[in-house]
DNA sequence: ATAATAAGTTAGATTAATCTAACAAATTAT
DNA sequence: ATAATTTGTTAGATTAATCTAACTTATTAT
């Protein structure tokens, strides 16, 4: 049974790994908030644990083993934050922090019984994928709203960034999961969108904004 | 902000304190299963903290501080198995050792979303009372089952232990918090309790039993 | 291609929580 | 009241997770 804090290494290089695939020590320690020599002599550990595989100098690459404990923490949280959002009701915006917590927790029945209650989901209340309990994960490309072309209408599937602040900005702007825009008119200057709502209404978003809007087409 | 551990050590302490007042090095030390040396450099820091007061050779106190605290920690632990209870469907019998992990979340909203779910819960699926957000506890002062003479009809409010074990056996015997029973013979010998259930049944119950069941006169 | 910069490593320290072995103080029992 | 037992303390070690300072290896840029 991992640690807490080891799990929260398995984690972070699982997320790492999702892009780049090359996971250097100076990344991990960014990620993790922790100094070089604390990660390297993780790694180190984890090593001997199996969990990753590591040379000097080398970047750090996760074992199938280390993969999946990563995927099925990663299962916990997202499980959770869709448990904490469909059942008691908390704001999208709430969900992460708390789910931080509980996805240390080791009961199985605790996260099968949600799993369960829940209608066993496939994403989790900012359309992230849940991985499934042999830590597979269902692959899913969505567009960036920012590759849409003006006339189109679209459907916000997912976000490439859940951090609260955009989370409470768009609760302002009244956008959630599933809700239907369509790309009114692109600003040439900045690459800013103008989207209309199903209520007919005018957002401005800033292109970075449309970055961390995954959208379908329609 | 306390550590798991020290979590542990406080609602430890609180328990012994419930009944004996006073609390050995010893006792925590058995109720925590760790050394007595351990115990005792832990005590030092936490006097530190100023959760309880502790002086060479004499027993440990609480600090009102540290009463509360444990407190507040059993609170998290009875909402919790009101929860699991209630709105995730578990068994009494299952749900202690999920929230012996659940109560070291520190997130408040969460356990106060539990608690408005729940409708202000004030006791938990064992029948033990639930401290309010002060740290108070109503106490309520139920008879042992053991207590009760022949004839005697009662309801099942409480226990005094609520150990996975007792708890399968009176599943086993259909016998849950608020059964009604009444005393229909008492064995000289051993003590021993025949009661009848509401569906007309007889039961054996051990003395030892009727100790650990709670009951209030009908 | 060599100097500058970035990335990674080593060494040594710290804090939290734990242990065992050895000893001291308090309590209990005859 | 003294010996035996229990209780508590000290000292020294260990493991996990972290740090800083100093150093080495790799990479990048001119």
């Amino acid at each position: 049974m991992p640690t807490q804090t080891k799990e929260n290494y398995l984690k972070a290089i699982y997320f790492i790994n999702q892009k780049s695939k090359e996971i250097s020590l100076t990344e991990l320690s960014n990620k993790m908030s922790v100094s070089k020599p604390t990660v390297n002599n993780m790694v180190k550990k984890m090593e001997i644990k199996g969990w990753l595989s590591y040379e000097k100098y080398k970047p750090i690459k996760l074992t199938p083993k280390g993969k999946k404990m990563g995927a099925l923490i990663v299962r916990k949280h997202r499980l959770t934050e869709m448990f904490l959002s469909q059942v008691m009701g908390f704001g999208w915006e709430e969900v992460h922090d708390i789910a931080e917590e509980i996805e240390h927790i080791s009961s199985n029945i605790f996260f099968d019984r949600m799993d369960e209650i829940l209608g066993f989901p496939t994403i989790d209340p900012h359309g992230s994928p849940i991985p499934d309990k042999n830590g597979n994960l269902v692959k899913v490309d969505y567009l960036k709203l920012s590759e849409i072309n003006e006339g189109q209408k679209v459907k916000l599937c997912g976000l490439t960034n859940s951090s609260q602040e955009l989370l409470l900005y768009l609760n302002k702007k009244k956008i959630k999961l599933g809700t239907e825009l369509i790309v009114y008119q692109i600003e040439v200057f900045d690459n800013s969108f103008e989207v209309s709502l199903n209520d007919h209404s005018k957002v401005f978003l800033t292109n970075e904004v449309c970055q961390s809007l995954l959208v379908e087409e329609l």
